[in-house]
DNA sequence: GACCAGGACCATT
DNA sequence: AATGGTCATGGT
Protein backbone atom coordinates (compact mmCIF):
# COMPACT_ATOMS: atom_id res chain seq x y z
CA UNK A 1 0.00 0.00 0.00
CA UNK A 2 1.21 3.22 -0.70
CA UNK A 3 0.17 6.89 0.61
CA UNK A 4 0.98 10.22 -0.71
CA UNK A 5 -0.19 13.75 -2.34
CA UNK A 6 -0.72 13.28 -6.25
CA UNK A 7 -2.03 16.73 -7.78
CA UNK A 8 -2.73 18.03 -4.32
CA UNK A 9 -4.64 15.82 -3.16
CA UNK A 10 -4.21 12.91 -0.47
CA UNK A 11 -4.52 9.16 -1.94
CA UNK A 12 -4.10 5.62 -1.16
CA UNK A 13 -3.28 2.92 -3.71
CA UNK A 14 -3.23 -0.49 -2.76
CA UNK A 15 -2.21 -2.68 -6.42
CA UNK A 16 -3.83 -5.98 -7.15
CA UNK A 17 -3.69 -8.26 -10.46
CA UNK A 18 -4.67 -5.73 -13.76
CA UNK A 19 -6.23 -3.05 -11.67
CA UNK A 20 -5.42 -0.84 -8.91
CA UNK A 21 -7.52 0.19 -5.61
CA UNK A 22 -7.47 4.04 -4.59
CA UNK A 23 -8.93 6.09 -2.19
CA UNK A 24 -9.31 10.03 -1.71
CA UNK A 25 -10.53 12.10 0.80
CA UNK A 26 -13.37 13.26 -1.44
CA UNK A 27 -15.71 11.56 -3.35
CA UNK A 28 -14.19 11.97 -7.13
CA UNK A 29 -16.35 11.97 -10.04
CA UNK A 30 -13.13 12.29 -12.22
CA UNK A 31 -9.88 10.17 -11.50
CA UNK A 32 -8.46 11.15 -15.14
CA UNK A 33 -5.90 13.24 -12.56
CA UNK A 34 -4.63 9.82 -11.20
CA UNK A 35 -4.75 8.15 -14.61
CA UNK A 36 -2.33 10.33 -15.96
CA UNK A 37 0.16 10.32 -13.02
CA UNK A 38 0.05 6.29 -13.22
CA UNK A 39 -0.21 6.12 -16.93
CA UNK A 40 -2.53 3.54 -16.64
CA UNK A 41 -3.28 4.38 -20.64
CA UNK A 42 0.17 3.11 -21.46
CA UNK A 43 0.06 -0.84 -22.98
CA UNK A 44 3.04 -2.00 -21.15
CA UNK A 45 2.61 -5.17 -24.19
CA UNK A 46 3.59 -2.43 -26.70
CA UNK A 47 6.51 -0.84 -24.51
CA UNK A 48 7.73 -4.60 -24.26
CA UNK A 49 7.35 -5.23 -28.26
CA UNK A 50 9.51 -2.73 -28.47
CA UNK A 51 12.88 -3.84 -26.72
CA UNK A 52 15.62 -5.18 -28.14
CA UNK A 53 15.08 -9.35 -29.25
CA UNK A 54 17.13 -11.95 -27.62
CA UNK A 55 18.11 -9.50 -24.65
CA UNK A 56 17.98 -12.07 -21.45
CA UNK A 57 18.47 -9.32 -18.62
CA UNK A 58 15.72 -7.26 -20.51
CA UNK A 59 13.83 -10.54 -20.28
CA UNK A 60 14.33 -11.54 -16.66
CA UNK A 61 13.63 -7.69 -15.72
CA UNK A 62 10.61 -8.02 -17.03
CA UNK A 63 9.62 -11.33 -14.93
CA UNK A 64 11.12 -9.82 -11.59
CA UNK A 65 9.03 -6.16 -11.84
CA UNK A 66 6.05 -7.66 -13.25
CA UNK A 67 3.88 -4.70 -14.04
CA UNK A 68 5.91 -2.22 -13.24
CA UNK A 69 5.13 2.03 -15.18
CA UNK A 70 6.66 5.17 -15.12
CA UNK A 71 5.08 7.64 -13.69
CA UNK A 72 4.32 10.98 -15.12
CA UNK A 73 5.20 13.24 -11.77
CA UNK A 74 4.59 17.30 -11.48
CA UNK A 75 7.25 18.87 -13.39
CA UNK A 76 8.95 20.94 -10.31
CA UNK A 77 8.41 18.08 -7.79
CA UNK A 78 10.13 15.85 -9.61
CA UNK A 79 13.21 18.48 -10.59
CA UNK A 80 13.83 19.63 -7.16
CA UNK A 81 13.42 15.96 -6.49
CA UNK A 82 16.01 14.77 -8.26
CA UNK A 83 18.32 18.30 -7.67
CA UNK A 84 18.09 16.56 -3.76
CA UNK A 85 19.23 13.10 -5.41
CA UNK A 86 22.62 13.10 -6.45
CA UNK A 87 25.36 11.14 -3.88
CA UNK A 88 21.98 10.25 -1.73
CA UNK A 89 20.28 6.89 -0.98
CA UNK A 90 17.23 6.70 -1.78
CA UNK A 91 15.59 6.59 1.78
CA UNK A 92 17.66 10.04 3.07
CA UNK A 93 15.86 11.87 -0.30
CA UNK A 94 12.64 10.88 1.02
CA UNK A 95 13.84 12.34 4.88
CA UNK A 96 14.92 15.76 2.91
CA UNK A 97 11.51 15.95 0.84
CA UNK A 98 9.89 15.15 3.62
CA UNK A 99 11.13 17.73 5.88
CA UNK A 100 10.51 20.54 2.93
CA UNK A 101 7.03 19.36 2.88
CA UNK A 102 6.20 19.31 6.29
CA UNK A 103 7.95 22.30 6.95
CA UNK A 104 7.38 24.57 3.51
CA UNK A 105 4.85 22.59 1.83
CA UNK A 106 0.90 23.31 2.16
CA UNK A 107 -1.12 21.03 4.72
CA UNK A 108 -3.70 18.78 2.78
CA UNK A 109 -7.34 17.09 3.59
CA UNK A 110 -6.38 13.78 5.23
CA UNK A 111 -8.81 10.56 6.51
CA UNK A 112 -9.67 10.70 9.69
CA UNK A 113 -6.76 8.95 11.86
CA UNK A 114 -4.13 9.32 9.19
CA UNK A 115 -0.73 11.80 9.67
CA UNK A 116 -0.51 15.08 8.97
CA UNK A 117 0.61 15.36 4.96
CA UNK A 118 1.61 18.33 3.29
CA UNK A 119 2.36 19.20 -0.63
CA UNK A 120 6.08 19.77 -2.17
CA UNK A 121 6.69 23.30 -2.05
CA UNK A 122 6.11 25.32 -4.78
CA UNK A 123 9.31 26.98 -6.59
CA UNK A 124 7.98 30.67 -5.30
CA UNK A 125 8.17 29.25 -2.03
CA UNK A 126 11.80 28.00 -2.00
CA UNK A 127 12.50 31.21 -3.13
CA UNK A 128 11.94 32.90 -0.10
CA UNK A 129 13.69 30.91 2.29
CA UNK A 130 17.78 31.30 3.14
CA UNK A 131 20.16 28.81 2.22
CA UNK A 132 19.88 27.92 6.01
CA UNK A 133 16.68 27.17 5.92
CA UNK A 134 17.18 24.98 3.16
CA UNK A 135 20.33 23.16 4.91
CA UNK A 136 18.55 22.68 7.53
CA UNK A 137 16.36 20.20 5.66
CA UNK A 138 19.62 18.34 5.52
CA UNK A 139 20.33 18.49 1.55
CA UNK A 140 23.69 19.94 2.55
CA UNK A 141 26.15 21.09 -0.68
CA UNK A 142 22.44 21.07 -2.94
CA UNK A 143 20.93 23.80 -1.09
CA UNK A 144 22.00 26.34 -2.95
CA UNK A 145 21.79 24.10 -6.54
CA UNK A 146 17.99 24.36 -4.99
CA UNK A 147 17.42 27.67 -4.70
CA UNK A 148 18.94 28.73 -8.41
CA UNK A 149 16.23 26.14 -9.65
CA UNK A 150 13.49 27.69 -7.79
CA UNK A 151 14.75 30.78 -8.89
CA UNK A 152 15.16 30.46 -12.65
CA UNK A 153 11.71 28.53 -12.52
CA UNK A 154 9.78 31.15 -10.37
CA UNK A 155 10.54 33.72 -12.98
CA UNK A 156 10.37 31.73 -15.92
CA UNK A 157 13.90 32.05 -16.89
CA UNK A 158 13.21 28.27 -17.41
CA UNK A 159 10.06 27.44 -18.46
CA UNK A 160 8.80 24.33 -17.29
CA UNK A 161 5.99 23.87 -19.63
CA UNK A 162 7.43 24.93 -22.51
CA UNK A 163 10.12 22.41 -22.19
CA UNK A 164 7.05 19.59 -22.78
CA UNK A 165 7.15 21.34 -26.38
CA UNK A 166 10.87 20.83 -27.29
CA UNK A 167 12.78 18.19 -28.83
CA UNK A 168 14.32 15.98 -26.24
CA UNK A 169 17.92 17.48 -26.89
CA UNK A 170 16.54 20.77 -26.88
CA UNK A 171 14.57 20.09 -23.41
CA UNK A 172 17.88 18.67 -21.86
CA UNK A 173 19.40 21.24 -22.55
CA UNK A 174 16.75 23.66 -21.20
CA UNK A 175 17.15 21.64 -17.90
CA UNK A 176 20.77 22.40 -18.14
CA UNK A 177 20.84 25.79 -17.47
CA UNK A 178 20.31 24.84 -13.76
CA UNK A 179 23.21 25.07 -11.66
CA UNK A 180 23.31 21.59 -10.30
CA UNK A 181 21.41 20.02 -13.51
CA UNK A 182 23.72 17.92 -15.33
CA UNK A 183 23.28 14.98 -18.07
CA UNK A 184 21.76 12.49 -15.55
CA UNK A 185 19.50 14.67 -13.68
CA UNK A 186 17.94 16.29 -16.58
CA UNK A 187 17.27 12.68 -17.98
CA UNK A 188 15.78 12.08 -15.15
CA UNK A 189 13.02 14.77 -15.01
CA UNK A 190 12.61 14.18 -18.83
CA UNK A 191 11.81 10.63 -18.59
CA UNK A 192 9.88 10.62 -15.17
CA UNK A 193 8.49 14.16 -15.16
CA UNK A 194 7.52 14.52 -19.14
CA UNK A 195 7.61 11.13 -20.42
CA UNK A 196 10.29 11.49 -23.17
CA UNK A 197 10.26 7.62 -23.92
CA UNK A 198 14.02 7.50 -25.38
CA UNK A 199 15.38 9.30 -22.39
CA UNK A 200 18.10 7.56 -20.46
CA UNK A 201 19.51 8.38 -16.78
CA UNK A 202 22.45 6.50 -15.93
CA UNK A 203 23.12 6.39 -12.14
CA UNK A 204 25.30 4.30 -10.19
CA UNK A 205 23.37 1.37 -10.71
CA UNK A 206 22.09 1.46 -14.19
CA UNK A 207 25.91 1.68 -14.90
CA UNK A 208 26.76 -1.10 -13.06
CA UNK A 209 23.78 -3.08 -14.36
CA UNK A 210 24.89 -2.22 -17.98
CA UNK A 211 28.72 -2.95 -17.33
CA UNK A 212 27.73 -6.37 -15.94
CA UNK A 213 25.06 -7.55 -18.29
CA UNK A 214 26.44 -6.05 -22.00
CA UNK A 215 30.29 -5.39 -20.81
CA UNK A 216 31.63 -8.31 -19.40
CA UNK A 217 31.87 -6.98 -15.96
CA UNK A 218 34.06 -4.70 -17.06
CA UNK A 219 34.12 -1.22 -15.87
CA UNK A 220 33.13 1.14 -18.54
CA UNK A 221 33.37 4.97 -18.82
CA UNK A 222 29.84 7.09 -18.52
CA UNK A 223 29.96 8.32 -22.24
CA UNK A 224 30.75 5.19 -23.69
CA UNK A 225 27.57 3.60 -21.83
CA UNK A 226 25.35 6.24 -22.86
CA UNK A 227 26.35 5.67 -26.46
CA UNK A 228 25.63 2.00 -26.12
CA UNK A 229 22.53 2.52 -24.24
CA UNK A 230 21.48 4.86 -27.27
CA UNK A 231 21.98 2.49 -30.13
CA UNK A 232 20.72 -0.60 -28.11
CA UNK A 233 17.47 -0.14 -26.66
CA UNK A 234 15.17 1.57 -28.87
CA UNK A 235 12.56 3.98 -28.57
CA UNK A 236 11.42 2.70 -25.12
CA UNK A 237 14.34 2.93 -24.02
CA UNK A 238 13.96 4.73 -20.74
CA UNK A 239 11.59 1.71 -20.14
CA UNK A 240 13.82 -0.27 -20.32
CA UNK A 241 16.50 1.76 -17.94
CA UNK A 242 14.02 1.64 -15.00
CA UNK A 243 13.46 -1.96 -15.67
CA UNK A 244 17.19 -2.53 -15.55
CA UNK A 245 17.75 -0.47 -12.28
CA UNK A 246 14.58 -2.19 -10.74
CA UNK A 247 16.06 -5.49 -11.89
CA UNK A 248 19.04 -5.08 -10.14
CA UNK A 249 18.51 -2.93 -6.91
CA UNK A 250 15.61 -6.30 -5.94
CA UNK A 251 18.39 -8.53 -6.49
CA UNK A 252 20.85 -6.62 -4.45
CA UNK A 253 18.08 -6.46 -1.32
CA UNK A 254 17.75 -10.36 -2.00
CA UNK A 255 21.21 -10.90 -1.72
CA UNK A 256 21.84 -8.59 1.20
CA UNK A 257 18.64 -10.40 2.90
CA UNK A 258 20.18 -13.71 2.36
CA UNK A 259 23.78 -13.03 4.08
CA UNK A 260 22.09 -12.84 7.34
C1' DG B 1 36.84 4.74 10.81
C1' DA B 2 36.50 3.62 6.00
C1' DC B 3 33.38 3.47 2.37
C1' DC B 4 29.34 4.56 -0.34
C1' DA B 5 24.98 6.87 -1.73
C1' DG B 6 19.64 7.33 -8.38
C1' DG B 7 26.06 13.63 -9.38
C1' DA B 8 27.69 18.17 -10.69
C1' DC B 9 31.39 21.11 -11.30
C1' DC B 10 35.93 22.57 -11.91
C1' DA B 11 40.73 21.98 -13.09
C1' DT B 12 43.94 19.15 -15.43
C1' DT B 13 45.67 15.86 -18.84
C1' DA C 1 36.99 12.85 -24.23
C1' DA C 2 38.30 11.04 -19.84
C1' DT C 3 40.15 11.27 -14.91
C1' DG C 4 40.50 13.23 -10.01
C1' DG C 5 39.22 16.13 -6.07
C1' DT C 6 35.58 18.41 -3.70
C1' DC C 7 31.12 19.33 -1.99
C1' DA C 8 27.28 17.54 3.08
C1' DT C 9 25.13 14.23 5.37
C1' DG C 10 23.74 9.77 6.94
C1' DG C 11 23.84 4.60 6.75
C1' DT C 12 26.28 0.28 6.84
Amino acid sequence: MWRGVVSGRWVELASRPNEVIARAVESQRDWSWLEEYLQLRVDLAEVFAEFPANDPHLEQAIKTCRGMRLLKQDHWECLASFILSSTKQIVQIQQITNLLRSRYGERVKVPNGCGDTFTFPQAEKIVSLTETDLRGCKMGFRAPYLHDAARKVASGEVDLKRIATLPLVDAQAELMKINGVGEKIAECVLLYGYGFPTAFPVDVWVARALSEFYFKGRKVALPKLRRFAAKHFGCQAGYAQQYLFQHIRLREKRMKASET
